[in-house]
Formats: structure tokens, C-alpha cells, sequence
DNA sequence: TTTTATTTGTGTATGTTAGACACAGTTTTT
DNA sequence: AAAAACTGTGTCTAACATACACAAATAAAA
């Protein structure tokens, strides 16, 4: 794993001179290729091969543009994720935070992969870096040291994209279905000895409603929002 | 990915009756070979070949015990996070849910393939439900329904792993280093772009400290308390 | 304009992996 | 003793990532 190799591919490092043929690849087109078979197919479904046989060419051919499928990966992730949004909307720091995370979920539902993708050590693209940005910014002139800061935005990615996760698999597809089925099975059979997570599944069939990512976020803000001595903001689920 | 293979096989639901030879191997057996290479080598080199010559067998021998990579993989995940502590100590909801998070880590950090290894759809293994049951109990006897109680569960767990994760990549070894330096350059290049980012880097390499899932645990759970109507616990950070 | 250096796309080859299948040896049941 | 069932193994295939060398193409240098 050349770590070093994917940090100038993926932040566009690219020496200028050229003297051969002209490149009939560039990367954006490359990872648009890799995404939307991961899109269609998973991300198991990405290989060289597949990559560069949708685009017409040789399997050979990408690694003239790309050291390896690693790098070609994460070139996938950071495109399709995308930029943040520009504007939070109005509000208050945590209700900008809100809004921030809540723009991070369409990008996990839509791509899937991506959760797996960027787990484990892994090259940070611009995108990405954008994001952290975006939300590190609402924490500007508040008392939270610089590890704290890093921290609530582990919290709330990590809440976000717990939901994504758990949406991915929910879905009436492929196993997605299975697993919740399967699960349901074996709190079934054995629910005895699991009578909590047996309630809770029953309640949760039952009620039904999955404002999860809501719920999750309004937990930590509030919590946020103490830690930081603001008021409490406008609380739909509280009086 | 036959789910329901693998969840017999997990949950340890095997036909009683023999005839032929005794098995030489069991699951534990192969499970714990497995888990020694993941934790030594990465779970990029846990391979039926590797695992079986580890234990002095062929590879094809496994696959009488195994279905498949996906469910070798999941019966080392399962081992591997073990049961959940039997006693959460004393204190309220809030501090049991805090002590069962402190106690997800451990885990984490010796098994860092552990996060890899259950992203995604997967069959929810024995140990992984005496974990969700564990949290799901001290939820007992509060008004939040069904989904909310596994909402918390998933912020809490998110909140742990996501800690996991970036402790997996800082410790001094492969490419972990690699990782945060190439990130620091990065943001040296570039920091006017990202301020936000540079500053907290910045300030984090400084303070130093990072008591990091203390901190976003103390987020979530003042949230709950609040959410709940209980006092505030005894809080070291704040007055 | 000719030559030369450089880069692209490709074909071929290698090593690794998961998994299918059939077979021989072993053990329990009949 | 015969039959049935199960284990461990050897062989085989297919997919995959990646190394290497080569021909065609193209821009810079002469």
C-alpha cells in the first residue's frame, strides 16, 4: 500500500509536460466508470478488468493512469461523496451541525460501497478533507481544544454513517433482507435469553418509525449544546 | 453470500448424529488460527490456504467445517469481541452505558480487523448479541420506544468504533503513521483552504491529550440524561 | 525535416485466491 | 461382514491483481 503514490493521484498531482500520445482516460472519467458499477453491482463487483472493459479499453491500459485498484477505490469514494453543501442554512452553530450531517447521509445512501470503502487506513482526498472542514468551521470561536473538536466530528460522521449501514442492509434486495429476517429468526427462537433486544425488535416492527438519524443527532447536539453553554434550540420531540 | 448457512453454522446449530471419522478440527479451533494471523498480519492475509496450513491441514479440509471466507470471517469476528462484561458496575442508566462503551474498546484495539470485518450486511453472531442485549437492558423501564433504544445503542457503538478506527491507523507501524503525516501535509500545503482543519490539527498535535471517547461518550450520554429527565452524573469535566 | 525521447495502449505471463468435484480411507450402524 | 456416512486430500477451474516488454503514436530537438 503506497500511501504516498494515492495522496498526488487523488489531489491531482499531475506532472505538467507531456510528450506522447494524448491520454484517452482522465480520472474522473476512470472512477465515474468504477462507481457506477459499484452502484449497480457493489463494490465486489469493481475489478480492473470490469473498470476498463466498460470504458473500452484493456485492463492494462488503467494502470497507466492508476498505481493500483486501492488507489482507484478511493479516487471512487472521494468523487462520490462530492463536495459539501455550501450553505448550512441558518441557525445556530448545532442546528448548522445538524444540517451538516444530515447532508451526509443522501451520499451514503446513494453509494453504499462507500462505507466500506473508507474503512480502515485510507488516504484522505479533497473532498473529504472538505467535509471535515465544513463542519470543524461551525466549531470556530467555541472553547473546544482542537482534539475535542476532531471528536464531535467522529461522533456525528460515526452516527451517520452507523445509519447508512444499517439502511443499507434493511432494503428489500438482495440479503439485505435476509439479515433482518435471519436476526429476527434467531431473537425468535432463542429470544429468551435476549429479552431486551426482543422488546425492542417487537417495538421497533411495531412503531415502525425510523427518525433514527434524527434521534441519534438530536442526542448528541443536546449534548453539544450543553458542553458549550448555549441554549437549549427549537426541540420538535421535547416541549 | 448464503446468510442462512452461515447463521446455523455461527449459532452452533449442528446435526448431531455421526457415522464417519471424528472431526480433527473444530470451530473454535479454526476461528482462533484465524485470528491470530488477522491480528498479526491484517485480515488481508487470512486466506483459506494460510489458515489451514496453520493448522497443518489443507485447505480444502476447512471447507468441510466452513462454508466459505465470509463465514470464517464472521465466526473470528464473533470470538474475537467475546462476551460483554457480566457486572456494568454500579451508578445509574447512563453510567452502565458508558461502562459497557468503555468496555466495546478493548476489543477494537486488540482486533482492529474487527471493524473491517462487520461492515456491511453480515449475520449478527451470538457474542454480537449478547453485546446489544447487554446495552439494550439498561434502556429498561424508560419511555423511549423500540427504534429510539436501538438508535442509542447505534450512536453508541458508532461513537466507539469510530474511536477504534482512528486509533487503529495513529499507533506507530505501517501505514498509520503515513496516514496522519501525509494528512498533516497535506493540510501544510494546502491549510489555507482548509483553516478549519488546520487549526484543530494543530492544536491537537499541541494539547496532546486525547481522552477522545471519553469526551464523545460524555456528549451522548448528557444528551440521553436530558432526554430521559434524569440529573446530571457526576461529571469530572464540568462543575 | 529528420531524428530522438517519451508516453500510451496492448499482449503475454505469473502468482494468489476462492471454490467445485471426485476419491480413498475411516468409522459407525445394520 | 456389509453398507452407509463422513473426513481429509489432490486435482481442476475461474477470477483477480499486477509485472514486463513491445509496438504505435507524438512532441521536442537536431
Amino acid at each position: 500500500m503506497d500511501l504516498t503514490g494515492s495522496l498526488a493521484l487523488l489531489w491531482g498531482d499531475r506532472p505538467g509536460p507531456r510528450r506522447g500520445p494524448k491520454p484517452a482516460l482522465t480520472h474522473d472519467l476512470i472512477a465515474r466508470a468504477g462507481i457506477a458499477i459499484a452502484d449497480a453491482e457493489g463494490l465486489a463487483a469493481v475489478s480492473m478488468h470490469r473498470v476498463a472493459a466498460d470504458l473500452g479499453f484493456t485492463k492494462m491500459s488503467l494502470y497507466r493512469y492508476v498505481p493500483g485498484k486501492a488507489e482507484l477505490v478511493a479516487l471512487m469514494a472521494d468523487l462520490a461523496m462530492g463536495a459539501p453543501p455550501a450553505d448550512l442554512g441558518g441557525g445556530d452553530r448545532c442546528a448548522r451541525l445538524r444540517a451538516w450531517a444530515l447532508a451526509l447521509l443522501p451520499g451514503f445512501l446513494r453509494h453504499p460501497w462507500v462505507l466500506e470503502a473508507t474503512t480502515g487506513p485510507r488516504v484522505v482526498g479533497p473532498n473529504e478533507l472538505a467535509w471535515m472542514e465544513a463542519a470543524l468551521a461551525q466549531l470556530d470561536g467555541t472553547d473546544l481544544g482542537g482534539a475535542a473538536r476532531m471528536d464531535v466530528l467522529a461522533v456525528l460522521a460515526g452516527h451517520v454513517r452507523g445509519i447508512a449501514q444499517q439502511a443499507a442492509t434493511t432494503p428489500g434486495g438482495d440479503a439485505g433482507t435476509q439479515l433482518g429476517a435471519i436476526l429476527a429468526e434467531v431473537v425468535r427462537e432463542r429470544g429468551d435469553r435476549y429479552p431486551a433486544v426482543k422488546a425492542a425488535l417487537a417495538e421497533a416492527a411495531e412503531g415502525g418509525e425510523d427518525e433514527a438519524l434524527g434521534f441519534g443527532l438530536d442526542l448528541i447536539l443536546d449534548g453539544l449544546r450543553a458542553r458549550l453553554g448555549e441554549p437549549a434550540g427549537a426541540d420538535p420531540t421535547q416541549s
